[in-house]
DNA sequence: CCGGTGTTGTATAACGATGGAAAAGTCAGC
DNA sequence: GCTGACTTTTCCATCGTTATACAACACCGG
């Protein structure tokens, strides 16, 4: 097959441990024999076998990060970033994606892939909070995400309620009396947007002349732009007028828009729109999105260091109280709010 | 740590590698056995240690897929569609990105990461021929895209020629005949859009009364939205008069179709916009895009199961020629060049 | 020149699984 | 009951690396 520390050894006449003390750095080695082995290494070209490294150290310097889809360029974003991140660190990333289902969710959580991988961060969508408690498994793990568990498990997030409710206001402070909230998703309002939902209604209890029935709550399927498009319609079609949409997310945002457009609605003046991930399409939308931007750096940051220092810091880190984080956001102000700018080019 | 084949061996009062056995679904183990060996498995909560297994058999069952950006939804889709077929044939992906950047690709085709994995698909894009003459490693390598390479290893590419073609024409047999490209990197003409400027070329050069001028032909820095924005803009103070574009990729349409509308200039009236690649974001915009559609699932599978031929198809595989595979692709016609069709419902 | 101290290098045993050969067990036929 | 053929199980080596324990060596003061 390959070099080992073997041939290397032989060919540098020292022992293979010699050799592997030079290849890490260990310091009590002569310069002349490190130079030597050093010499022989790069003459053979030889690498180590992570797989022998790995089964001898416990550990492989491999972690997962399980998201719903990267076809959301929102999820695809933020394993970009966590990769890079954790890439500096020396881990590698693996990827991998659930669609969002309950069962594909509890076997990751049950330990999907384990002794291949470190540690473990997901973004789960269906999962349970029993099926967490029924965990056997003691890799760590961290979560991702709107959902909250009771689970001790550290917990990255944003601050959904308030997330939502700024953008319900900024909606409010336009002027605008009949914001609907799109997303919801059907049967399950309460649990998976729940926050971003009750941030919405928060905005509208704290505003006297919003409307703030249920038949402004428009359900959805799922989180694709097709999703988006038919609730659009489907509210437009229910007679709720609303004068203003907030999405759950930016997908849905961009098929309300497109079914707004097709209709000949205009966007912002007829119905204003407001997103949520500040993904890239948004910004180049022929009206762009306004949306709530989560800072993805600081989401990714976040979890690779929770995971690490439950690995890498000793029992005293591993057996530490799970921590919730809150990354920050931010509201970014574009044309389905604000309307176009006067003709600047 | 965990639960080893000792334990398991231990506890049911068998050998080690009886329990191997059972595990494996060998043959030659009685019923009874069978049954108590799974019973203490199902008990211990015994699961094989994949590093380990790794290294005795000389194979990780992880192939790596590397591919430039994971923010391009073209890539994060084809990355989808690897990961489910290969999950399928029980291997592992490991998703990376390269950023596009040639040492970073240079690193994965050199083998970074080599005895990890035990193939890789490498979407390169700076990447040069001497780079991969000079690979000093043996797992094999699969290539993906629109860049072609004298080095012997398999491509998979849909025919760029062809389908840059088809888009061109599409555009002439509407009655265009300023049909601008959009796209050619900045400085590199010649290499990285190479197939798709020829085929647009060549579908003008049939097309008697089309104008053929280089001012036609826009640069880009990059693959975004941001750079196609930017280079439509250019091209409509260049003076050029383009009265259609057919782009590079779908970001690059997208946000040439913003820059559109931001001017008041109406797609597709005044300039009819045609992209490459068809990722979902087109189909949603609110003049959705008219695209090339390469068939993403047939190169996915074509990808792996090249991968996979010389990887488990023994030494007369291994050593087969290079194979170059043809994936199909398809025009979808969409508003971008048809126009809206009248008010739908 | 000796013994203590500190540095440099080696031999060997793991890590957890599998492959092959050998040993033990089973069974039919004579 | 014994032989031979076959099935089932065990034993040992092995994959490439690192940890532990220890041997060898140099250096220094007395």
């Amino acid at each position: 097959m390959g070099i080992s520390l073997k041939d290397v050894a032989a060919r540098a006449g020292v022992s293979v441990k010699t050799v592997s003390n030079v290849v890490n750095g260990y310091r009590h080695v002569t310069p002349a024999t490190r130079q030597r082995v050093q010499q022989v290494i790069d003459e053979l070209g030889y690498r180590p076998n992570l797989t022998a490294r790995h089964l001898r150290k416990g550990r492989t310097g491999i972690i997962a990060l399980a998201l719903p889809e990267l076809g959301n360029p929102y999820f695809a974003e933020l394993a970009d970033a966590v990769i890079s991140y954790a890439a500096g660190l020396d881990y590698i990333v693996l990827l991998d994606h659930t669609n969002g289902r309950r069962d594909q969710e509890v076997l990751f959580a049950q330990g999907f892939r384990a002794r291949l991988i470190d540690g473990l961060i997901l973004s789960p969508i269906e999962l349970e909070n029993e099926d967490l408690l029924a965990r056997g498994n003691d890799a760590p793990l961290v979560l991702l995400g709107e959902r909250e568990y009771e689970a001790p498990h550290d917990h990255i997030a944003i601050d959904n309620v308030a997330a939502a409710r700024t953008a319900t206001r900024h909606l409010l402070d336009l002027g605008r009396r009949r914001v609907a909230f799109l997303g919801a998703r059907h049967g399950r309002v309460r649990r998976v947007a729940h926050l971003r939902l009750r941030g919405w209604r928060a905005a509208i209890a704290e505003s006297p002349g919003a409307a703030d029935g249920d038949e402004l709550v428009a359900a959805t399927d799922g989180y694709t732009r097709g999703d988006g498009a038919q609730a659009m319609a489907r509210l437009l079609d229910s007679g709720a007028a609303p004068d203003a949409v907030f999405c759950y997310n930016d997908l849905i945002a961009v098929g309300a828009m497109r079914t707004l457009t097709e209709r000949g609605v205009r966007v912002p003046e007829d119905v204003a729109v407001v997103g949520f991930d500040d993904i890239d399409d948004g910004r180049y939308c022929s009206t762009s999105l306004t949306t709530i931007a989560p800072h993805k750096q600081a989401i990714a940051q976040a979890a690779v260091d929770a995971l690490l220092a439950r690995l890498d810091g000793g029992d005293e880190a591993a057996q530490a109280e799970p921590r919730h984080i809150r990354p920050g956001f931010a509201l970014i102000r574009r044309e389905s709010t604000l309307g176009r700018p006067l003709e600047s080019g």
